[in-house]
DNA sequence: ATAGGGTTAG
């Protein structure tokens, strides 16, 4: 086949098996280039020679001499890309079955858009290429281009930029719809900016359960539990239906704000709904009953899912370790490796963690070791806190420092604020100047630094000291946000019931079976 | 034919 075979109708039709087959789209002056990728790289000497199949590698192997080393390199899945010219060269004319494509429609420029971002994540240069190329073609993009750009970007962590093509497409008269609302929230996630996610959330008056559950899982994830249950309620509200993926997110939104009326009306809700249980709404439980000091309720939800995952071992850990029941934590450990499950980094963290708040300093090291000897990846910066943290709570402290020495990591701010933290409940004020000068360093907006210094100097007498370094703190801009009582009842922020249900009168919870 | 949301660590 020629590139004068194809016409633009006719490659419509051709172009859609070739972007899921071949995966490979190039840019230039407004053509775009598709091609089969090449699957194996022979490298002999400074020759480089691409073949297209099996086949043709044997054809090529079987030239070389048998005294000639060479390299072979097989391309995962997309291949590598490779420069346009190189690509021309090395093709054989007869299998490149070079397309031309001219960009005529946004349809089209969608087709390449969907090819580059479906394949692999981080196409950045080339996405930003094609659409700078409709631009100069003069090719309009519609909604779904917009939407591409959107979600395509903020998936690479641009959220910046993502956020830009927002407000480009918004210049150019396109009425957003309700996906380029989700890509545009997950943004505002991305970029840590509820108060334009709320803003922006309020501009389409239809939202889907998507929408919704885009600005609850910004609200979630940015310890906006509050706001996130009266999104849930403006859900409700609208006559928008909940689904599994609103109660995964709304779930540790009740942990955090220690809820647990709200959770358990939302594991009620879940029940009455006869949504099937999600393991991932299962382990949300156990953490939301956990964090609200249910402990025996957790346990309860733990031992009635039929299929545990790691995520359900380690969330179960971490409540035991929370509440000061380390050995329950070591046991369910144990439990837990003798099972099939692998435990992994989290769970070592959470055993740690539970070892370091109850005492258990033997425990503590053993599964440390443990951890070096057995798992495959060795403790990380977060194990090592762990260990630091167990060191200064139990007032270890010049085995705390000599063991941050030692260390094979560049401490960073999980140890320094162990350090420190323990330095409050053993009143030892030089210690904790020395860390938060590295906390100052390493979080300087961190206005917890600044206050646990501070009571550390007080409660030490050093009442100079105190004031010295609230006045650094104002000097620098750092603020505190307002004081939250754990109790939610005490502040007046707390949701109502989210389901509308005048308090006093809510269904009670079903018994589990 | 083409676009969006999901659980665990101090």
């Amino acid at each position: 086949m020629t590139d004068a075979d194809v016409d633009g109708a006719h490659i419509r039709t051709l172009l859609l098996p070739f972007f899921y087959r071949y995966q490979k789209a190039l840019f230039d002056e407004g053509c775009i280039y598709v091609g089969v990728p090449p699957l194996y790289k022979v490298e002999r000497g400074k020759q480089a020679h691409y073949c297209y199949d099996k086949a043709q590698l044997k054809t090529l192997q079987s030239t070389f001499p048998s005294n000639v080393s060479y390299n072979i390199q097989r391309f995962k899945g997309l291949g590598e890309m490779m420069p346009l010219q190189l690509w021309e060269t090395t093709m054989d004319p007869e299998k490149r079955m070079l397309k031309q494509l001219v960009v005529e429609d946004a349809a089209e420029a969608n087709m390449v858009f969907s090819s580059l971002m479906g394949e692999r994540k981080g196409c950045h240069e080339e996405t930003f290429e094609l659409f700078n190329e409709m631009k100069s073609l003069g090719v309009e993009p519609d909604v779904i281009t917009w939407n591409w750009l959107i979600t395509g970007y903020t998936q690479n962590g641009d959220g910046i930029m993502a956020l830009e093509f927002f407000y480009r497409m918004c210049e150019t008269n396109t009425n957003p719809n309700t996906i380029t609302l989700s890509g545009a929230l997950a943004a505002c996630s991305l970029v840590k900016d509820l108060k334009l996610g709320k803003e922006i959330h309020g501009v389409l008056s239809d939202k889907d359960v998507v929408v919704w559950n885009s600005i609850i899982s910004a609200c979630a994830q940015h310890g906006q539990g509050v706001s996130a249950l009266n999104f849930l309620r403006g859900m409700l509200v609208s006559n928008i239906e909940p689904n599994k993926v609103t109660i995964v997110l709304v779930l540790p939104a009740c942990a955090r704000l220690a809820a647990p009326q709200q959770g358990k009306e939302i594991h009620q809700f879940n029940i009455r709904r006869g949504f099937d249980m999600h393991i991932a709404i299962w382990n949300g439980l156990i953490d939301m009953y956990g964090r609200c000091g249910l402990i025996k309720k957790a346990q309860r939800v733990f031992y009635l899912i039929p299929e545990r995952d790691t995520v359900s071992w380690n969330t179960m850990i971490a409540c035991y370790g929370m509440h000061g029941f380390g050995m329950d934590a070591v046991n369910l450990f144990l439990h837990l490796r003798s099972s099939e499950l692998k435990p992994n980094r989290f769970t070592f963290t959470n055993l740690l963690a539970a070892c370091s708040h109850s005492g258990l300093i033997d425990e503590g090291w053993k599964y440390f070791e443990m951890m070096k000897s057995e798992y495959a990846r060795g403790p990380a910066i977060e194990q090592y806190a762990c260990m630091v943290d167990l060191l200064a709570w139990t007032g270890q402290f010049d085995e705390s420092l000599e063991f941050i020495k030692e260390m094979p990591f560049e401490p960073n701010d999980a140890v320094w604020g162990s350090l420190s933290g323990a330095c409050r409940i053993h009143c030892n004020p030089e210690l904790a100047e020395y860390a938060a000068g590295y906390l100052f360093e390493l979080e300087p907006t961190y206005s917890g630094n600044y206050i646990l210094l501070a009571n550390i100097y007080s409660a030490a007498g050093r009442w100079g000291d105190a004031a010295r370094i609230r006045r650094l703190m104002k000097a620098r801009g750092v603020t505190k946000p307002p004081g939250c009582s754990w109790n939610p009842f005490e502040n007046h922020q707390e949701p109502e019931s989210v389901w509308g249900l005048p308090r006093g009168n809510q269904v009670h919870i079903q018994t589990y079976r």
